[in-house]
DNA sequence: CCAAATTAAAAT
DNA sequence: TTTTAATTTGGT
């Protein structure tokens, strides 16, 4: 067949392909669907994707333009991987140009393909023979093997939802999980997502460790151009056996997919907050299904969407119930009123004490506290002004280090006013406390100890985080203070001590999802004590300072016991009828005034909702303005889901026909409402 | 009356 | 989204 035309995906919004005409001489290659084409679009020529060639077409002769060239280096992206595209395109309702050419590495879509044919040849270079090898492992304990079993021996879709409290041995399940398949068919590809580029390292050091001569691959937005391109080919060339990532590597063409792995699936950061807003561990199930191969969700205090598949037993639980470390004992957790109890520079004597303690033994400690800075907010007591953000409903944070007022927002900076800007009062005082203000204090407490800070404001520059948890593993650290960044992941050996601060901003909120977050939050910055084994009957401690001692979340906490506070928190949700018991879609809309973006938004529901549907009022968000934009939103529910994704269909190309100058998006099962 | 600034339209 | 043409505004 002599194919004249091809039909090409652009990255463009306009929800339309492309065609142009193919001019190839009779030895050039053909035009494949899954290709990759360079096109002249506009002024300009991009790479697009070709999805039909046909012999056809409709658009006019005077209007058709030819392909430039074929990226016939490569082969095509292969059909699976085009399947997942226009799944995430449909459900995610995207265009399905900008959903596939920006999963590729930038150097792949440049015009010259010299970026291209570099990486290919530095490939052939490295082609070793992959054996499979692996090196000692660990005896696994009964539920360990049982995992390993189950995904090892599954016989298509299998999805494993695998429930283990943190230190109880995850990895080890991946790993030899991994090995188990990788034996049986050597050419297979393993996926293993992470929730952040901070847990690459560690985990690939586990994974080289253990497969010595196994191709890895690593796919995360820290890696420069030049490697993210070989990264990804190795990935589509099949070379690459394990491939490490965050969220984006869930997106990546693995021709031999035989196994994915999402580690902590329950994490915030598998959603893609901006561009197509998927859900990456959403995305492997999905894969997974599609592919007939397993997928393990492991969590120690999993999603109440898993949690919820796995009791109606769409997913299948394993609980991992001991640590794997021999006499590595749960850390106790004490809850201490701070209240009731006299507070010296935001600390409990409680915990003062417990720092004491661990510096005399030479063992660390970790104090979490989710707000960096010195204090969230500056405020004048004689009138009664505080630093608010000039563009932003939000307080500008106390930089005090800096000398500057910064908005986490916008990034907007000020000088400390000397005095009151409206009083002229010149005692301004600091409210509340960050990391920033916990660090200063404990230096004066703690004079002979070595105190490290680790939070984005410390760990701006490329490679500092890095440089500072190794620090902390080689015990060069008595005190670590940081946010969410030390939380996740890291096994500190010799740390006996956690200190939660203030949790209680989280108790309250008006998110739903804020308990369900905190809960997993605590549990995992408890699990950073006790990792090792426990010496001399030293029992590892976590102190949570809260104003709310009695709030049910933290008697199961206390507890370790998750599956109760999940059946209570789904018993809530059902009641509520809020996820996972509905399903969600959130219409956006920011303009320079907040009425215009709420006038859109009532515009935008006049559309009849289907029976099933609800559409919500607008409403402005949470936070309504950022950087002088309003923001508005619009929720839509529907118990069904695919009742909601057919009304989103009728819904987007009417969006679409309005004329507004307000900038909108949509976003289906959204984090934050 | 020209030129910057905003708006609209098109992309095979 | 990027690009260009068309239209408005505003300072002269």
């Amino acid at each position: 067949m002599h194919c004249r035309f091809v039909q090409i995906a652009v990255d463009t919004p306009l929800d339309i392909f492309f065609d142009y005409r193919w001019l190839g001489g009779d030895d050039a290659a053909l035009p494949a669907v899954g290709q990759l084409a360079l096109v002249p679009l506009g002024k300009r020529e991009v790479i697009g994707l070709i999805v039909a060639v046909s012999e056809q077409t409709d658009v006019p002769p005077e209007r058709l333009r030819d392909v430039i060239a074929l990226r016939a280096q490569i082969p095509p992206l292969p059909e699976p991987w085009l399947a997942l595209c226009r799944f995430a395109a449909g459900y995610y309702q995207r265009p399905l140009g900008e959903v596939a050419l920006p999963c590729l590495p930038k150097k792949l879509r440049e015009q010259k393909p010299l970026a291209l044919e570099r990486a290919l040849k530095k490939l052939a270079q490295t082609q070793a023979s992959p054996s499979t090898v692996a090196s000692e492992a660990p005896t696994l304990n009964p539920a360990q093997q049982q995992a390993v079993d189950a995904i090892a021996n599954a016989d298509g879709f299998t999805p494993v939802l695998l429930h283990g409290i943190t230190g109880s041995g995850k990895t080890e399940v991946y790993l030899q999980a991994a090995a188990q398949i990788l034996t049986q068919s050597p050419a297979a590809q393993i996926l293993i997502l992470v929730p952040e580029i901070n847990l690459t390292p560690q985990l690939e050091a586990g994974i080289r460790a253990r497969f010595p001569t196994v191709p890895v691959a690593t796919l995360h937005s820290g890696l420069a151009e030049t490697e993210r391109l070989r990264h990804w080919l190795s990935a589509h060339l099949g070379q690459a056996n394990i491939v490490l990532g965050t969220r984006l590597a869930v997106l990546a063409s693995l021709p031999q997919l035989a196994l994915i792995v999402v580690d902590e699936e329950h994490d915030p950061s598998y959603k893609q907050q901006e561009g197509l807003r998927y859900s990456a561990r959403d995305l492997a199930v999905w894969r997974a299904n599609q592919l007939g191969i397993p997928v393990v969700l492991g969590s120690a205090t999993p999603s109440l969407e898993s949690w919820q598949h796995a009791q109606t037993g769409r997913y299948r639980k394993i609980e991992l119930t001991e640590r794997a470390v021999q006499d590595a004992a749960l850390p106790a957790i004490r809850l201490l009123d701070s209240g009731r109890n006299q507070l010296t520079d935001g600390m409990t004597a409680a915990l003062m004490a417990a720092l004491k303690l661990r510096l005399e033994r030479g063992e660390q400690s970790l104090l979490f506290l989710n707000r960096r800075g010195y204090a969230p907010v500056l405020s004048c007591d004689a009138c009664g002004w505080v630093s608010n953000c000039p563009r932003c409903t939000a307080f500008m944070v106390l930089h005090l280090s800096e000398r500057k007022l910064r908005c986490h927002h916008c990034s907007l900076e000020m000088r400390i006013p000397r005095a009151c800007p409206d009083c002229g009062n010149i005692d301004l005082q600091p409210l509340g406390r960050g990391t920033q203000r916990v660090e200063e204090s404990l230096l004066s407490h703690f004079q002979q100890a070595r105190i490290l800070r680790i939070d984005a404001d410390s760990t701006r520059k490329k490679g500092s985080a890095q440089a500072a948890f190794d620090a902390v593993h080689e015990g060069e650290v008595d005190i670590l203070i940081g946010t969410q960044m030390v939380a996740k992941g890291h096994d500190f050996q010799n740390l006996t001590l956690v200190g939660v601060l203030n949790p209680d901003t989280a108790l309250f909120s008006h998110d739903y999802r804020a308990s369900e977050r905190l809960f997993a939050q605590l549990m995992q910055v408890a699990g950073r004590a006790g990792r090792s084994a426990q010496k001399d009957d030293h029992q590892s401690e976590v102190l949570i300072q809260t104003r709310y001692p009695q709030h049910p979340l933290f008697a199961a906490l206390k507890a370790h016991d998750y599956g109760v506070f999940a059946t209570a928190l789904l018993e809530e949700r059902e009641q509520a009828c809020l996820p996972p018991f509905c399903h969600q879609a959130l219409l956006r809309a920011e303009a320079r005034e907040l009425p215009d973006a709420l006038a859109f938004l009532q515009q935008a529901a006049l559309l009849l909702a289907p029976e099933g549907v609800t559409i919500n009022d607008p409403i402005p968000m949470a936070l309504t303005r950022v950087a002088n934009v309003c923001r508005a939103q619009l929720l839509v529910e529907s118990a069904s889901r695919p009742a909601l994704q057919a009304f989103l269909r009728e819904w987007m190309p009417a969006l679409r026909t309005v004329k507004t100058r307000v900038r909108w998006t949509m976003e289906v099962d959204p984090a934050d409402i």
